[in-house]
DNA sequence: GCGACAG
DNA sequence: ATCTTGTCGC
């Protein structure tokens, strides 16, 4: 039997598996106890022959408006294993999230994902793979449309519109476009693994900084695409 | 058959 | 995702 655990799976059998485990991605609404917030996101270096997975951990509550302690953070690089492949990129990027994490000294209650959670044709992407993995909650926070429908949220940070698919039950809701920010194109926010929409969207609310992107996403791109220190 | 298509 | 300079705007 096909598990959690396999990576190295054909197309077909992924997509199998994708569909058997969405069932697992279980809503929860009480998130009282988070102190720590984890951010992650993937690079690749020497054209893509590597691939470079970042992890940043923030403290909660933040210190200031939009101001976080970065707790932890931690990389990991290792061969490329699979081609990018729209609605497959858990295969790809989810190992070597995995392997940051086993680096971190610190245990989050929270994480946000660069990429989508239940807004996927199967409705698993890679922030609900993810976090069925971890067994924690997360939250998927994309720059770009995968999949549904939706009109233009209002332009004022905060306004967001929702995103509808239709699936086995008809129409879904399957998460929300946001504007993160005045005047920049909206982010999509969506349930990865044992939280609501409503509750992703608090959570990604209360972590924007002044950009786009939340500081648990950004912070975890910068890293990962070594934005940090590649600037002179 | 013709598009669409996270990172 | 990544390859890449300048440039428009707050």
């Amino acid at each position: 039997m096909i598990e959690l655990h396999d990576w190295n799976l054909s197309p077909s059998e992924a997509i199998a598996l994708q569909k058997r485990l969405a069932g697992r991605v279980e809503h929860e609404d009480r998130l009282d106890t988070v102190r720590r917030i984890a951010g992650v996101d993937i690079g690749f270096e020497q054209g893509g022959e590597i691939t470079r997975a970042a992890v940043v951990v923030l403290a909660w509550p933040p210190a200031g408006e939009g101001v976080f302690e970065v707790v932890e953070q931690a990389v990991h690089r290792e061969p490329t294993r699979m081609p990018y492949v729209p609605g497959l990129l858990s295969f790809r990027e989810v190992p070597a999230a995995l392997a940051a994490f086993d680096r971190l000294a610190t245990r989050p209650q929270l994480v946000m994902v660069d990429g989508q959670g239940i807004a996927h044709p199967r409705r698993l992407g890679v922030a609900s793979h993810l976090g069925l993995w971890l067994d924690l909650p997360t939250i998927g926070v994309a720059k770009t449309r995968l999949c549904g429908r939706h009109g233009e949220p209002g332009a004022e940070r905060g306004d967001w519109a929702p995103l509808v698919d239709t699936g086995s039950d008809g129409e879904e809701t399957i998460g929300a476009v946001l504007r993160s920010r005045q005047g920049v194109k909206p982010v999509f926010v969506s349930p990865g693994h044992r939280l609501s929409l409503a509750t992703a969207l608090e959570w990604t609310l209360a972590c924007l900084g002044r950009t786009k992107l939340p500081e648990p996403t950004r912070l975890a791109d910068r890293l990962a695409s070594r934005r940090d220190q590649k600037r002179r």
